[in-house]
DNA sequence: CGAATAGTTAGACATATAGCTAACTATATT
DNA sequence: AATATAGTTAGCTATATGTCTAACTATTCG
């Protein structure tokens, strides 16, 4: 519809993973280096690769480079367009159904099927 | 790692995509029936489906038959885990965050607390 | 009954995703 | 200079995803 936000569905996708969200764990520690990714993960170089470029896309990781070794470090900010969404759904959605449960109570006598 | 969760990444997977997300908004206002949600979207009843489908495993929604029609109702609830996982991730990034940034100021000012 | 309506199932298809290996570049280390 | 280390690029494979059409199963209605 006309609620198209392409950052949510990048930020969205990015967190759907676990190994993913294991990489974010990992850097919630300290910045590390591909290879310390990698690690713990038992998966290969060029997978875990892929993996920051998803959380790189999605503004939840940065990462720098200094002589062979490349350094990523966590965007923390990159999270809120995400909280604020759920926040904002979670707030309406209840309030239709508190609203929905108040109209029920009001029409209790009519009984059906 | 250790902190692998089925449910989130269904959450997660579930909202990355516009489309359902607009379904979501749609089920906002009220409870629809498959054919009121797949006008809007502009989708073939099938693709509808299957969105649904995705929506209802991650508990987005509960559906019911009555007669021919199917009717679709949200179950806010649902959001919770995805919430929770964000609020706490997010705090304990900005606490990271915060204590790098004293530990440098107090790298180069004098030593406080 | 017979036709319209609402949904479902099955299957095709193109693209995306997650993983791998192999081979390459660039930087340290010895 | 030779080798080891860190990362990158390219390309393969299997599976998942999002979309469609066509055909099928109810249900409801004139």
């Amino acid at each position: 519809m006309s609620n198209y936000s392409p950052n949510l569905s990048l930020l969205f996708h990015a967190l759907a993973d676990p190994t993913r969200r294991a990489i974010l764990a990992r850097l919630a520690e300290a910045p590390a280096r591909v290879t310390d990714l990698a690690g713990p993960t038992g998966l290969r170089l060029p997978t875990v690769m892929r993996h920051l470029a998803v959380l790189e896309e999605a503004g939840l990781l940065s990462t720098s480079k200094d002589g062979r070794t490349r350094t990523c470090a966590l965007v923390p900010a990159a999270l809120a367009p995400a909280q604020t969404w759920l926040d904002e759904r979670r707030a309406a959605w209840e309030a239709r159904l508190d609203r929905l449960e108040a109209f029920v109570t009001n029409a209790t006598k009519e009984p059906e099927k």
